[in-house]
DNA sequence: ACCCTTGGGAAGTGCCACTATCCAAGCATC
DNA sequence: GATGCTTGGATAGTGGCACTTCCCAAGGGT
């Protein structure tokens, strides 16, 4: 198909699907000459994944590039794959190590993953832009003054743990290699929307049963 | 406290208070002649509230402005003034209710919720943000073509659930009726970030459990 | 009286996700 | 084979957003 057709098929503009391949969200069509490229399938999928990561993801171009990079990457192992292409989703500003919240904070989660037996995660501890966005939220709260109970992490821990599980088995029953990890970043960036929209409802739901519309 | 105190304690540059003030981020300082004002501590607990949802929270500045609107709208019953704090939250764009994926995903939410049980939240279903989004995540899902399963959702939306009354636990424990709604919205936003990084981080340690690092 | 500080407002900045315009090269039709 | 529409690629422009810079008149301390 052609840049219009697939502009058509996807519901995105043709500016914008040209925008898209500038800046390396999708790999050139195959050139049937001077004027004219061909595109396939594969094309129109990885469009909408691209689309769907912005739109829904609120992942920046940017991030989306790497993050595919490390999609496409086929010298990795898939542990290291999905973690890659994960640590390229958007990420809270780097933490002040300096700070007295951050450095409690820290402190607070190493203690949590010791509690759950994270063992892995522990050693990933370092680098994991996930566990930076731990001790940052919980270094603001904190800082907001809120007294929260570590327990409550824990309970919220375990939770996530339950649905990690479930991506992770949903992931499983998916073929091939390659789209395994698609289908895990995908989960991961379209997941996170769904529970989140889920724990909104879950809250206006459990607030009107203990409260009513009072 | 003066302007540069506050900026000072909260760690907020002067141009960025002053920009919150126009932007009616914050009540303006008790004026004491035409070249000075004070603020006081409920000026920094707001700013840091302020601030959190903006750079942890990620929320715009215009719906700061509307979520503040509602937490302090005295004339709203609890469950409304959260409701309405969280729907002016980040949305998705309006779903195009003519799309075929669109529809099928209503029909498949709906059917959670009858599942649920969650009638409050059915009740809500008309004006909820949060169903629209969860619709579009759905739908987008669809259309990505993955295969998934509605027991799947189910199994979500009972671990979210479970969250929201931990989060409605949290905040009975705090005395007056004000400062609920402010925690319960405090709790809205930034439970998010923490259930998410919590969320990437058990990804990564039930892959590295699985998969090793192969 | 002098000068530094203060708060307020207007205008500017930088980033980002597009979007509009231009252009030369096809292809389609007459 | 001339004409005119379409195509894809490149460049520059747009609009929104979250600040940030600049300027000013009015205070207040010494």
């Amino acid at each position: 198909m052609r840049l219009a057709e697939l502009s058509e098929r996807s519901g995105v503009s043709t500016a914008t699907i040209k925008y898209y391949l500038r800046e390396g969200l999708l790999t050139p069509g195959r050139q049937i000459n001077a004027t004219t490229a061909e595109y396939d399938e594969e094309h129109l999928r990885r469009l909408r994944l691209v689309r769907a990561m912005i739109q829904v993801g609120r992942v920046p171009v940017a991030t989306v590039r790497e993050v595919l990079r490390h999609v496409d990457d086929d010298s990795l192992g898939r542990t290291i794959r999905l973690g890659a292409a994960l640590w390229a989703l958007p990420q809270v500003p780097e933490p002040d190590e300096e700070d007295e919240h951050i450095r409690a904070a820290h402190r607070e989660v190493d203690q949590l993953l010791e509690t759950l037996g994270w063992s892995n995660a522990r050693a990933l501890v370092t680098i994991s832009p996930a566990y930076r966005s731990l001790v940052v939220a919980i270094a603001t709260f904190r800082r907001l003054g809120y007294d929260w109970d570590p327990e409550l992490n824990l309970a919220y821990a375990r939770l996530m743990h339950q649905a990690a599980v479930l991506d992770l088995d949903f992931v499983e029953t998916h073929p091939s290699e390659a789209e395994k990890v698609e289908t895990a970043v995908a989960g991961a960036i379209f997941v996170e929307p769904m529970l989140q929209a889920l724990h909104r409802l879950a809250q206006e739901e459990e607030s009107a049963r203990r409260y009513g519309f009072e």
